[in-house]
DNA sequence: CGGTACATTGAAGGGGCTCAATCCACGTGG
DNA sequence: CCACGTGGATTGAGCCCCTTCAATGTACCG
């Protein structure tokens, strides 16, 4: 039952802690149910009640909430490897809305399974809730962009972390990505409205930053681009590592 | 060694889990250290490395940034039973800034001593990573409120949702409580200038709405604030506590 | 009673939005 | 192979929400 690649979630706990076979072999479980997700299907509705997680195997999604009024604002973006319907999954109903950007595959996860993870397996219970404060940074960080950074602060900021993200998972190279968001999901996502995303986006072309075309981003000038967005990549990737395997 | 009031932090995982004897023992024991926190004194400094949790025993605190030209995002505000310190205590160095609001007291409470949780005591450690995952529900509606909303639907957002967690620790009434902000630091909460939440809290007051005045609250028409400000407070204490207690 | 921190108000300006077209790439069916 | 439809990108004009700047007012405190 070998694979070609790590699985997703195992790859990035791998980087976390040291994993015992007998770890490895509960997280291939938590993978080996792929199921097929259309492009721009919901995975996850608001308002429903949901009795598992997912992870996210392969493909990207979008965790959002919509307004009465049909504004719309985009939480995260997930990636493989990422366990999606956090925090929702905790609460009676889903808090917010997924769904696949491009097509998605998923491996359900039922939530007890998780929970009985933190009497059989704690070392891998503590690997998760680490992640998932990771997740709670990005939360943090988007909140920072949207309050109180300028639209070009944000477009900038944003390319960035999403750059630093695919690259920690072999999806992106030093100076260009793929990014399979059309402009109106950006805007969502950075609380602005398309046009101006797309004047942004211009003017960081024009100055010679970063080209968005096609859903591939080339970054043309790192330094700069970093500087506009007073970019700090520290909190994506820089985990204590060390303390953490010495105490578990 | 019985309190006269339980502690905020088992008050707080008392309401998500049955604690036993031990359990509630252990607990105790992370309360058992408080310090005092002046006013405005900071608690925790971006940069530093740090390798203690706080529990907040008594007081507000607020968690924030500040970009290198002064503008300041404020993330969240804790209260009594909150966890500070996550999640920046994964990473080498704090994200973000904490500081008191008034007088505050705190518990430290060793890093290594909330990991040994996942192996001696997997509910409490289960309860925790419960209780966090509530918090980045909050900072979700907080990047919605940023985000999509209006400076007055943000302003009457916030208010009520204030409300909605001191109520849940016993510190407001169904029609008024105290809010120790200044407009200074509302503005920072809410990516405003301090100037225009002047002019929205006033146009909130002349509406017969709500009144913020010396640091108190006072919610006029509950409804039609909640109206305005799309409030749904099911996120904010709806758990899963059956499901939860009987899986564990 | 002066000082300091915070609240309040007004005027003017700008960043980002709305509205309204046009354009472009691409898939589909004829 | 072309006509057409559709989703997305682009551009421009006008406006408004919110900011900035500047000043005054007000409570509290030593």
């Amino acid at each position: 039952m070998a694979s070609e690649r790590a699985l997703p979630l195992t790859q990035k706990l791998a980087r976390l802690i040291e994993l015992s076979a007998d770890e490895a072999a509960v997280l291939a479980e938590f993978q080996g149910n792929p199921r097929r997700i259309a492009r721009g299907r919901e995975i996850v509705v608001e308002g429903r009640k949901y009795d598992q997680l997912l992870v996210l195997l392969d493909g990207m999604a979008v965790r959002y909430r919509v307004l009465q009024d049909g504004r719309r604002q985009i939480l995260n973006i997930a990636l493989p490897g990422d366990l999606i319907g956090f925090p929702g999954c905790f609460f009676e109903h889903a808090l917010y809305s997924i769904s696949a950007l491009g097509e998605c595959t998923v491996s359900p996860l039922p939530f007890a399974g998780i929970l009985a993870l933190f009497e059989t397996r704690p070392r891998l219970a503590a690997a998760i809730f680490w992640s998932l404060s990771c997740e709670t940074a990005l939360y943090a960080e988007h909140l920072i962009d949207v309050g109180r950074r300028s639209a070009i602060e944000r477009v900038a900021h944003f390319l960035l972390e999403m750059q630093t993200r695919l690259q920690a998972i072999g999806l992106a190279g030093d100076d260009s990505y793929r990014l399979p968001l059309t402009q109106e999901l950006l805007a969502d996502a950075l609380g602005l409205s398309v046009q101006y995303v797309n004047q942004t986006l211009r003017q960081l072309r024009e100055e010679n930053l970063v080209i968005v075309e096609r859903q591939q981003v080339t970054i043309l000038d790192y330094d700069a681009l970093a500087a506009l967005a007073d970019f700090e990549r520290t909190y994506i990737n820089r985990f204590r590592i060390a303390e953490f395997a010495a105490a578990t």
